[in-house]
DNA sequence: GATGAATGAGATTTCATTCAT
DNA sequence: TATGAATGAAATCTCATTCAT
């Protein structure tokens, strides 16, 4: 007779870990970072941590990556929505750049470590392979229907561009959390949708 | 078996180990290579190595980010050449995407660990930082002088759209690193120039 | 095996390390010990022992210093009670000599092992340090209340006497701990006596 | 053919390694002191030097236990003069106390390195113990002297005193090799003279 | 002989994981 | 179930010694 509560209180210590886990990894990197930290973190004993998560691999693999993971519900709603393509694009880039807690640093690093780490953790990588997919082909229907819709050129390489465009918001990702610039979050998105609509060229 | 002319000798002993160093750090990343993983790959002993370079740390900063590091002399030389903005930024992308040796994964991969080590490690971090900013420099006066010449538009934010190229650039690195797709070098740079220069919007 | 009262339990584990510890020590030296030595002779593990030092340094230096090492407490009591200055001075050589375990060659090994590693270990020096100034102050205090009541000479150099004390002593641990002689303490304490209260001259 | 000057040469070049072992051996200690400090040290290379000395241990060996290492020709020469006893322990005294460089804290730290090393080198405890036994006898004897002469008290404990004698100067190399305190070696000489023929008694 | 690059056994230390209590 | 002491494989690094040139 497992006791009532019991669920809801794993869950709880399960959020904690997990929580002093993401803190300590931000900080300090994957391989840098020991058992004992995490234990240290979160105030729990090591069994129970190894009760929750069988290996570091396993608890590094449940965290979240907050980087710059686009809330993918919000941006579908706002694909099925009634507007012009390009306003759904715009809106699109407010989600990723300006959304959420704008952006920390910490949350890019994180994001760095499952990009370091998915070329030895096969979880890792399958999760992120997803990700690209399911973003990737958003976008694409973005901006097939965009073409569609005659108002952007017929010309253009739908795949290709959406390829570019998460790119670029990884390099950024990468960017801010490497290296020491602060990242007008702002201005760089309203510098990118003025790119991508108008391009640099005069008439 | 140390020969005559010593210093010659010295040095394709240290470039053996580094490019044994270079294989297996790519093929493992940093932390999951032991010094035994290089002293096996580079078939000499602990001792040899650990006379070329004092700590597993020395050697992996020693280790040339390859990945898409940027012929810096060869964009220079365009700059300074005589022809239109639009061909100079065309020509320096040609060499990001299409010099060297193609851009191997290999070399990507490398860049990555780069990226996530600087989080740890000083020099790699302050040798990431002078890269970034000699590129962005670079790009920055190219733009600018498109603009005065009046091929590009005048309302543009020129550093933030070198900012933004430069995180294309690196995150198409970080994808061909990390995730399975292989990469049309060539479409993919085809597709970021039009956009740069044109924009999707029709007219 | 974790047990209830974790603090007694450490400090028996801890117990059990040092006297391991030490007993390699005296053996073999403090440089041909090797951390596996210990761990072979606790019959602990490697990590259980630097979970309690951490560097074999550490567990150097919280060994005791047994050789010759007077108990102080005792030998002050001494000064303090109601005696001749010369019953007093015997007393303390009592103390040094004869008390304890009957000072042991492996006592006097571990001291010959400290003033070596003073060289190059701080807080081993300043231990040593220490304990020199404490026995050459109480000794110091004991001669001059022998000359205030005549028992000694007046002109007697008091401060070099008890130098030259304290050197003998430690010569002659030196000599227990490294040269095959063995040593009648009784008999060796008993000439010292004699030549320190009459010297060798006939009168 | 070997050559006619090489054994003067090779004789300077074995003296070029032994000063600068001992100057590192001082300075480190024997098992902080590598060989690469000792080829850095003597200019040399380190063939050349397991060319005068096949180990480490056998250069060491080979070096002058200066410390407090009495000239035991004069001091044999003394034995033999026409003097009081008295005048004659005095004079071995002096051999010891203020004779050579006035006693080096280098030379008593080298004499500090044999004794710890000895309990683990066999030649060197052997060299320690024929040193220690010859010592001995010499003052015994002088002791002795003394006695029939009438000028020391019948009632000594000859060997012992002897074995303190050398045990006190032994304790002052020891001190001064180890501790910070300056000695003033004329002023402890005559204490030590003082106390070893008048004792510290009054009548 | 002289050189110093190379060797490799062995030292210290770490840390993910287990398991007796 | 929770604890944290204990484990021990594995990592990094050192250094006395050898030996090809």
């Amino acid at each position: 007779m497992p006791p009532k509560v019991s669920e809801e209180y794993r869950q709880s210590t399960r959020d904690k870990i997990l929580e002093a886990a993401e803190s300590v990894f931000q900080r300090k990197g994957y391989h840098d970072t020991s058992m004992d930290n995490v234990v240290a973190e979160s105030g729990l004993s090591k069994g129970a941590i190894y009760g929750y998560f069988k290996s570091k691999e396993e608890l590094f693999e449940n965290l979240k990556n907050r980087g710059f993971e686009i809330n993918l519900d919000r941006a579908r709603a706002i694909l099925e929505s009634n507007e012009s393509a390009r306003s759904k694009l715009e809106k699109v880039a407010d989600i990723y750049f300006l959304s959420q807690n704008e952006v920390s640093r910490e949350a890019c690093r994180m994001s760095l470590q499952f990009s370091a780490a998915s070329l030895q953790m096969k979880p890792v990588h399958q999760h992120l392979e997803e990700r690209y997919q399911e973003i990737h082909s958003l976008l694409a229907i973005l901006l097939k229907e965009g073409v569609r819709r005659g108002e952007f050129r017929k010309g253009i390489d739908v795949d290709s561009i959406a390829s570019l465009l998460i790119a670029t918001v990884d390099g950024l990702t990468l960017r801010w959390a490497t290296l020491d610039a602060e990242i007008n979050w702002r201005k760089i998105k309203d510098a990118l949708t003025d790119l991508v609509f108008d391009g640099v060229s005069s008439r």
